[in-house]
DNA sequence: TTATAAACGAGACGGTACGTCCTGTCTTTTA
DNA sequence: TAAAAGACAGGACGTACCGTCTCGTTTATAA
C-alpha cells in the first residue's frame, strides 16, 4: 500500500518514474529497527532515512507522519498469522496466545500500539488499519481454535468467545503495561487455564 | 515531593528564598491540563511552563524530564482511592474496577501510563514509582474486597486473587488499548460477572 | 538559440519528436516576466516550468542553469537597438542614453546584469556574450551618433569617446545602483548636458 | 547595532542573559569570508553558522534574512573612512575615488550592493541604511575635498559637487558593472582628471 | 540589620529535528 | 527521440523545543 498515492489499478500504470521497492523496503527495515533499538519517542524521520539510505523527502513523500510510518511498518513486518492447528485446542490456544501477546508486547509493535493509543482520539483512521490489518486477523485464528473447540464439545457451547479472547489476551497485556517486564510463559499458562477451565464448565455466559 | 532538591527536615530550613508553591501548583495543573488537550507527544515543557505563567528553567528546577513531571504530575492529582465499601463485594468490585480502569484509560493517566511502559526499559525508577503510589493501593483495595468475600464464603478459598485482578482490570484495558475507545459500562460489567462467577465456584486455581 | 543541442541544418532533420518551438518562448516569457515580478534570487526553474506550462527536465534540457536562462532570455526579450537619427546629435544622445540606461536599470535586465555581475569571476562566458550580443551594439548607436558630432565639428575632435560613453552611462547607473531607485529624466538630461559641454569644449582627453 | 532588539539605553540593561559579543563577531566576520569567497547567491546561512562556530539559531536570533546579515556585516566591517587630506585637492580626489570604488567593486561589499539593488523594491529600509552608514559619509569625505577645492579658487564656484560625484564615481563603477573586471587605477585617473578639468573650466553648471 | 543563599523571570546559548522547497538527475510512459 | 510526469539524492530553508547558562531581581534565613 502507498498511503499518499495509493496503488493504482495494475493494468492503467502511474505515469513518469515508479517508485524504488528497495527504498520503500530499507525505510520500513529501519523503522522497525530503531523502533527497537530507541523507542518510538527518540525515533526521528532523520534517523530512519539516514539507515535507510535514503533522503529524508523521500520519506515524507510515502507517510505523512512519523507515526503512520511506524504503523505501516510494524503491520507489514510483523510475523504472519500462525496457522499450526493441532487436535489439541488448548495447546493451541496457549501457543497462539504466548505469540500474540509476545509479539505486541515486543519492542516494535507494542511501541507502535502505545504510542497510537496514546494519540488515539486524533488518528481513527490509523487505529481502524491497525484493528484491520494486524489485529483482526490473529483474533480471527483464535476464535477459529475456540469455535473447533465448542464444536468438538471440549468447551460449553453458550460461551462467549469475545469475552474469553479478551480475557486470555488482556491479562497479561495488561501485566506488561503496569510493569513493563515481558510477560513470562508461566503466567501466560496460568490465565489460558484458568480461562479454558472457565469455559469448560461454563460460567462465561453469552 | 522535590525530586531534585529533596525537602530538608522542617527544623533545619534551607537557606535562601523557598520555592514558590504556588508556581508548583500551577505546573502540575498545565501539566494535567495539557496532557488532557494534546497528548503526551506533543506536549513540551515550553508549553507547561507558558500556561504555568513560570519560566522554563523554574520547571527543570524541580523534574529533570517530561516523562518525570507527568507520571509526579499524574500521581498526584489522581483521584484519591475510592474506599465506599458497602456488604455486596461484587458490586463493590465492579464500582472499583469500573473506576480504575475508568481513571486508567482517561487522558491524562492513560496517556502517562502508556508513555512510560513504551519507554519502560529506560525508566524502571519511575515504572516502580508509578506501580508503588499509583497502582499499588488502589489494587490493595480491590484485593480487600476479594479477600473480605473469601472470608465470607462467597468465593472460592482457593481463589488466586492476583490472577483474579489480573483478568478483571486486563479485559477492560485490553479493549482500550486495542480500539482506544473507553471502556463502556456493560462491558466492565459482563467482565466482572464472569470472573466472579469463575471465583465462585472454583476453577481459578492458585 | 539551443545552447545545448544545437539548431540542426534544416535539410537533415533529427530523428524522433522534434523540440516543441511554442515551449521554448513560453519559458523565455515566463521567465522575463517572472524576474519582473519576484527577482532574480527568488526565481526559481520550478516556478518558471509551472508557469511556462512545461515538465522542469524540459528547462534543463535547454539551459543548464537559472543564470544562462535568465541571461538568454533577457538578451532575446530586450527592445531592439533604436536608430532614430535625427540631425540633432545631443537630442539624439540624450535619447540613446535615456532608453539604455532605462533597460538597464528596469526590472528583468537590469536583476540579470546585478546577477551575473555578482558572480561575474564564475561566468566569464555569459559576461561576455551580455556584452557582445546586448552591450556592444547599444553603446556602437550612442558611439555613433558621438562620431558624427565630431565629423560635424560640434564636439572637440580629440575627445576620448568611450571615456564620454562610461561618463553618461555611469553616472545615471550609479545613482540606480547606490539608492535603488530609477533615473528620473531631469538627472539623465543634467548628465548628459554636462558631458556634452565638457566635450565640446574640449577638455576629455584622449 | 543590533537589529532585531534595537541596543538599549546603556543605563536600563535588558533582561535575560546578555548576548554573547565573541558569537557576533564570530557570525560578521564569516560572513564576509564567506561572500568574498563563494558570493552572495551561494552564501548559505548555514554555512555562516558553521564557520562561525555557532548553531544556526543564533544567527536566526539577530538577522531575519541572509540579505540583512550581508548588509550588516559588510556595512560594520568596512574600511573606516579615510581622511588624510593634503594640500593637494585633485590627488585627494584620485586617492579617495580610488579607495571607495575598490571597496565598492571588491567581493564582499560589492556583492552585497548588487545582491541588495537587486531586490531593492523590497527592501527600502536596508537600501537606506546602505546609503546612511556606509555611502554617505564617504561620499561626504569626498564632497568636502571638492568643497575646499572650492574655496580655495581652484575649482568653479558654479560646480555641481554632487553631479560631480556621480560621474567621478559611476564611469569606473559602471565599467565594473558591465564587464565585471575591476576598475585599473589607470582609467580611475582619467576620469577624475577629465571630470576635475571639466570643474576647473566651469562647465558643470548647477 | 545586614549578609548570604537560593529561588525567580527573562532570554541567549549550542544543538537536534522538523517538514518544506528547490536543485539537478534519472526513469518510465506517451506521443 | 522528445515531452510530461514524477521519483530520486541532496542541501538549505526558517521554526520549534531541547536542556543549559547567565543575568538582574526578589525573598528568606543566618550572622
Amino acid at each position: 500500500m502507498t498511503p499518499i498515492l495509493p496503488e493504482a489499478v495494475p493494468v492503467a500504470r502511474r505515469r513518469g518514474r515508479p517508485r524504488d521497492a528497495q527504498a520503500e523496503q530499507a525505510i520500513l527495515t529501519a523503522t522497525v529497527d530503531l523502533l527497537g533499538e530507541v523507542g518510538f519517542a527518540t525515533l526521528s524521520i532523520e534517523a530512519v532515512a539516514a539507515r535507510a539510505g535514503v533522503a529524508r523527502p523521500t520519506v515524507y513523500r510515502r507517510w505523512p507522519s512519523k507515526l503512520e510510518l511506524v504503523i505501516d511498518a510494524v503491520i507489514r513486518m510483523a510475523p504472519p498469522v500462525s496457522s499450526d492447528i493441532t487436535d489439541d485446542p488448548r495447546a493451541d490456544l496457549l501457543h497462539l496466545v504466548s505469540r500474540l501477546v509476545a509479539d505486541m508486547t515486543s519492542a516494535p509493535v507494542g511501541r507502535a500500539i502505545l504510542a497510537l493509543t496514546g494519540e488515539a482520539d486524533k488518528h481513527a483512521d490509523l487505529a481502524r488499519r491497525l484493528a484491520d490489518d494486524y489485529l483482526a486477523p490473529r483474533r480471527a485464528a483464535l476464535a477459529e481454535v475456540l469455535r473447533r473447540a465448542v464444536g468438538s464439545g471440549e468447551l460449553n457451547p453458550d460461551v462467549d468467545i469475545d469475552l474469553m479472547l479478551d480475557l486470555v489476551l488482556g491479562a497479561p497485556t495488561y501485566r506488561w503495561l503496569t510493569t513493563g517486564r515481558p510477560v513470562d510463559s508461566r503466567s501466560a499458562r496460568a490465565v489460558v487455564e484458568a480461562v479454558w477451565e472457565m469455559a469448560r464448565v461454563g460460567p462465561i455466559a453469552r
